[in-house]
DNA sequence: CAGTATCCCATATGATACTG
DNA sequence: CAGTATCATATGGGATACTG
């Protein structure tokens, strides 16, 4: 068997191995609307083409159908279709798309407490 | 001052907002080689330029040059080189990189925990 | 060793128009 | 409303060669 370090195993190396199932699924999840729309859809409420479409500021009809489907075919977004006319769908997360939310729920959170002083730094250093 | 909804806040809402300054760090930290290096960072060990290249298998030079320069000026990777012949350059975390880090290693660990699983009901899916 | 400089391309992403 | 279809573009990203 493989033995790891002790104390900062963390990975057991593939997940920066190329050919890694690992890089396939972080690529989707970090995708750039990927990312927002789990968060979007991490609030707990279903949410619409529509409302997705608002929440996710600048994402266009293309990329947002894309990365749904993506997300569907992940299994970490449930989609449901009411066959009513007008049509009326609904998105939320599958329960493993949650699971996945509350590991990235704490990223964000720690990202925009910091995006400004990051940013700032990089002025300040540009400046001076 | 604002008062959120309970139990999901989350975010002020300007994470989805397309000019917020989240949107660029996201963008940084979740690039496509941005996430390997500082997750390659997070074991601990300060790496040399050849062992990034390494560790993040696939990487270019170019998109290295690139991703390190930007997650310094982020502030979230030191460079520290040494003025020998040949030169010898580390890189490490931050303290802010480390940081960030405790958030996107439970993140890349449960990724590389379910990576198989949900490419392997792809598979299944577009089989059946 | 640790990069920089170039050239080049795939494709991620966007804008617009159209439809069940 | 919730998409799909098309066309156009930017740029992320790679390969190669070169340098302090």
């Amino acid at each position: 068997m493989t033995v790891s370090p002790p104390l900062r195993r963390h990975f057991p190396d593939g997940v920066f191995s190329s050919d890694c199932p690992s890089r396939v699924v972080l690529d989707h999840v970090t995708s750039k609307w990927g990312t927002l729309v789990i968060l979007a859809l991490a609030e707990g409420d279903a949410l619409r083409w529509s409302e997705l479409r608002r929440r996710a500021e600048g994402v266009s009809e293309k990329m947002l159908a894309q990365t749904l489907k993506m997300l569907e075919a992940d299994g970490l977004v449930h989609r449901h279709a009411r066959p009513v006319v007008p049509p009326h769908v609904e998105y939320s997360l599958t329960a493993r798309g949650a699971e996945l939310a509350e590991r990235m729920v704490p990223l964000m959170d720690w990202i925009a407490d910091h995006a400004p002083a990051i940013l700032g730094d990089a002025q300040t250093a540009a400046t001076r």
